[in-house]
DNA sequence: GACGCAAACGCAACATCGTTGCATCTTGGC
DNA sequence: GCCAAGATGCAACGATGTTGCGTTTGCGTC
């Protein structure tokens, strides 16, 4: 765990938004603690591996990894500020056992993204 | 509707697995219809907005919309041979509404897709 | 069939993204 | 302090999308 593989992942944590390996680089450059983009690719690569990290599905961004769950593949991005939230449902897995069944498919994995406003960016508007 | 865009979607329609752009155009150029790339883009872009198209999701490839329905976003794409279908299923939108309720967040629309190996990969395994 | 306009097209150039090879620097163990 | 292993920066590259612009095509109208 280097310097700069530390202020990356601060950044990663600091920041609300999940961020891809481009604008982590754009960030941390701004924020004056620059580091080349490949670096920001190794690292990002690195801290995947050891499971500080989740990649956000469906795009290159990334955010820490809260609890210890590896594979809760839900969340909430919020369209206004671009925040997510990771969510668990009890009826959605069991309604997802229930299209297992329905298709015939032996489902490996699935990819679930809701877009909306979230509390904050509502009263805002 | 011109010549060259009734060939995308029939290449589309006629093809088993959801293509990219690049794609697209590779194949359009190997059955002797060859179109410029941007014109693949363009034409996919505009196939999209007169909603005869769906995203894949987490990638660039189109596939062609089923029914008429608008905004079915659910599949499942099989991880053997890329074959996609469309599927309904009213737990999984109650389930949905339920997540809705739970995380505060007024939802705009929900993503969803589900990867496994459909019945004919997997007795062919 | 000829005309004219809007849409579609092809070409070239460009911005972005992610990867690889290689030389240099830093880190941690001895 | 020394040295090996890993981390970093730099340059170059291939692939992917996008934009600008001049030309062609499609189509309604005359």
């Amino acid at each position: 765990m280097t310097r700069s593989r530390r202020a990356l992942l601060d950044l990663i944590e600091s920041h609300p938004r999940p961020l891809g390996p481009r604008e982590l680089h754009r960030e941390l450059r701004r924020r004056g603690t620059p580091m080349d983009v490949v670096s920001v690719y190794r690292n990002v690569a690195a801290l995947l591996e050891l499971g500080l990290l989740h990649r956000v599905l469906g795009s290159t961004a990334v955010r820490p990894c809260a609890g210890r769950e590896p594979r809760c593949h839900h969340a909430v991005v919020c369209t206004g500020c671009g925040s997510a939230r990771e969510f668990h449902s009890r009826p959605l897995e069991r309604a997802l056992s229930e299209v297992r069944r329905a298709t015939g498919f032996s489902i490996q994995e699935h990819l679930l993204e809701l877009r909306g406003l979230c509390a904050a960016c509502r009263s805002r508007a």
